[in-house]
DNA sequence: CTGTTAGCGCGTTCAC
DNA sequence: GTGAACGCGCTAACAG
């Protein structure tokens, strides 16, 4: 069978780490039969059931059930176990768990970026929400990348999670909903399942849209651009659509500048190009899809030496990180309740995971709300009000 | 045996889907054979490497040598299982695999707060780098509770994860050590393990606290608080040692404010009670232990009345996350190389992992470096400058 | 209450 | 190149 024992593999490791170089060809040829060897060397070191069953001096079935089962045991052999195996240093193995139970105990959520914080609240909120169910959450990054979304849904699809919390990239659905039907329960997060196949938990972005539009005609402004990007995103794209709505009410102008990401970099070069204009071809107020852009569109703006906010230029934001009261002007943005959002998800996905519940797929959503700061408020005489309003 | 069949348990879920609350005594006494029966039907839909193989017509081991090692299968035969493949939907288990290999493809990165910036780069990093070595990293966040630590730990041991990177709470090190031994590797992240028992990668925080300080004195401030806490946190306790160091050296005061965490909050409410002593007892300069307090200090200080930054009181951060630059006073800060610790880390991982390389556990330190901006420096009567500076 | 045992789905031999 | 058979560690069903 092996032609190798323990001895001759400790014996060709030493020599290896002598004369590495040296050995280089040997080790390609028999690396295999090494490797081999060596699992086998961890797997004896690693403690099974078997062996607490064994050291305990009972069977299998009853170390399970000490696992599982605490009230299926007596109080003395549960403490005989017990001291088995805190003494082996047992771990359950998850990998064998699962096998035999079909699915894991974790929920996958893949987001579009994990700086963004509005992603990182959510995944809080999901958390919090898993707990009571005894589930965890493993979080994933798209990085707005097409093919890294799909490795990994491919990879939580592998790992037979309970389910996945996922914010789309892709408008097309198709190769989600397979994944659905294979048995992986998927619940879309800020994102509306438009024809009700999946259960969703979104925020209105189109009233979000309309909400800081209207707001910018109310300040007095009639030249207005809309920040944001890619369209595909289909959150930019209803942002958009609610600004248009707004323009149209409110009887104003709504220029579209679309930008290749919502980052802080993409926000300064989107300004950089709106100061190279001549004055009056600038716009007088700018609604970003999200808060990072609009914190670069500021910090370019704070430095030219032509514009003032809001005066010259008012600008208002989406989501409400953290950080927009925070701003060196501090930013009007768009709210939207993303803790509540992450543990909806979760209550979704549970309801789709149970088989008991004659379940219908729900499309959750969420009103956001208009947060007014001084990115927008024409003169603030008291700004510590501001800071009063913030930190209640 | 199994006193239901699928008929059954049919028109049993029909029945308490129609009569939910009547029946519901029922269900808690017959639930154990339903769900057993319903896990089965599951079973029966879930396709495995079997169901291609009939489907293919040949056998698992080729179905299988057509996933892993596809040199071994000719090109006709690959096409036919592929297409199988396909048509049934088949998804590999990673639970079965993971079973076999002894390991999973994953590792486990538990950091101590997930909005904070700082580690959401530090888990870039670890990505990037372990794409290279076909790994996928599974973030948590042990949200500074050790408890939840602890219980991520467990976790991820259970997974068998092919490593673990862990930004520690605990100064106590021996169950960490304990997992080590048990078979799962360990690197220590933002964290130097000081008798060299773990693979870390850190950065000098005694240098970044000294620095901060220093650049205080420099400017000309005599009486430095230091901000942060729980002292416990070992980066918090090495800031300040530095920050006491760097005042000794420097011949003026420096005074402890412990903090319950390192929050905005928190930052807010130092301030707070810093604002509410008379005038002469007011530091001239702080030094916050991360930027996240910063910006809570300087949301406080910036609508008192009677203070202005720097003049009256200077402020340091830590970590120079993107938003210090971005803050209402932009900030002066510590940088640490985020993306380089996650990627070294997984590094460090790798070389603990392979079992042919005669590794030595290493620790690495990065030096932090020192970015002024406006909230030390006396006069910025250019702010351009400050911005072009950030930007480049 | 406890012991015995049959797989969960896959990767891996080893004969063919 | 291919296929049959074994076992990874665990759980749950059933027999004692």
């Amino acid at each position: 069978m092996n032609r190798f024992n323990l001895c001759d593999v400790i014996y060709f490791v030493e020599l290896v780490q002598k004369f590495k170089s040296e050995v280089c060809n040997q080790i390609v040829t028999i690396a295999p039969a090494v490797a081999s060897k060596l699992t086998q060397i961890g797997r004896e070191m690693a403690v099974s059931v078997r062996d607490v069953a064994r050291r305990a001096g009972v069977s299998v079935g009853t170390v399970s059930n000490v696992l599982n089962s605490p009230d299926k045991v007596s109080q003395k052999t549960a403490v005989v176990v017990q001291k088995a195996i805190d003494s082996l240093g047992f771990v359950r193995n998850d990998a064998a768990r699962q096998l035999r139970a079909g699915k894991s105990r974790s929920i996958g959520l893949v987001v579009l970026d994990i700086r963004n914080p509005f992603f990182a609240e959510v995944s809080r909120g999901a958390e919090e929400a898993a707990k009571d169910y005894g589930l965890s959450v493993l979080f994933a990054n798209s990085d707005e990348d097409f093919d890294r979304e799909n490795s990994l849904l491919v990879l939580f699809e592998e790992q037979r999670v309970a389910g996945i919390l996922l914010s789309p990239l892709a408008s097309d659905l198709s190769e989600i909903s397979r994944i659905r039907d294979r048995g992986t329960p998927v619940v879309l997060v800020d994102r509306k399942s438009r024809n009700k196949t999946f259960s969703s938990v979104s925020v209105d972005d189109v009233a979000g849209g309309f909400l800081a539009v209207e707001h910018l005609s109310q300040v007095g402004k009639k030249k207005i651009v809309f920040a944001g990007g890619p369209l595909e995103i289909e959150q930019i794209a209803d942002r958009l659509k609610g600004a248009k709505k707004a323009a149209e009410a409110m009887g104003i102008k709504l220029e579209l500048a679309v930008t290749k990401n919502l980052t802080v970099l993409e926000g300064r070069a989107l300004a950089a190009e709106i100061l190279s204009r001549p004055k009056k071809l600038r716009p007088d107020g700018i609604f970003a899809a999200n808060d990072l852009l609009a914190i670069g569109i500021m910090q370019a703006l704070v430095v030219a030496p032509d514009v003032s906010i809001p005066n010259d230029i008012a600008l208002v934001g989406y989501d409400d990180i953290s950080f927009a009261g925070t701003a060196l002007i501090s930013l009007t943005s768009i709210r939207q309740p993303s803790l509540l959002i992450g543990a909806q998800a979760v209550e979704l996905l549970m309801q789709e995971t149970d088989p008991m519940s004659n379940f219908r797929r729900r499309q959750v959503v969420f009103q956001p709300e208009l947060v007014v700061r001084d990115s927008t408020r024409p003169q603030s005489p008291d700004r510590a009000k501001t800071f009063t309003q913030r930190s209640k």
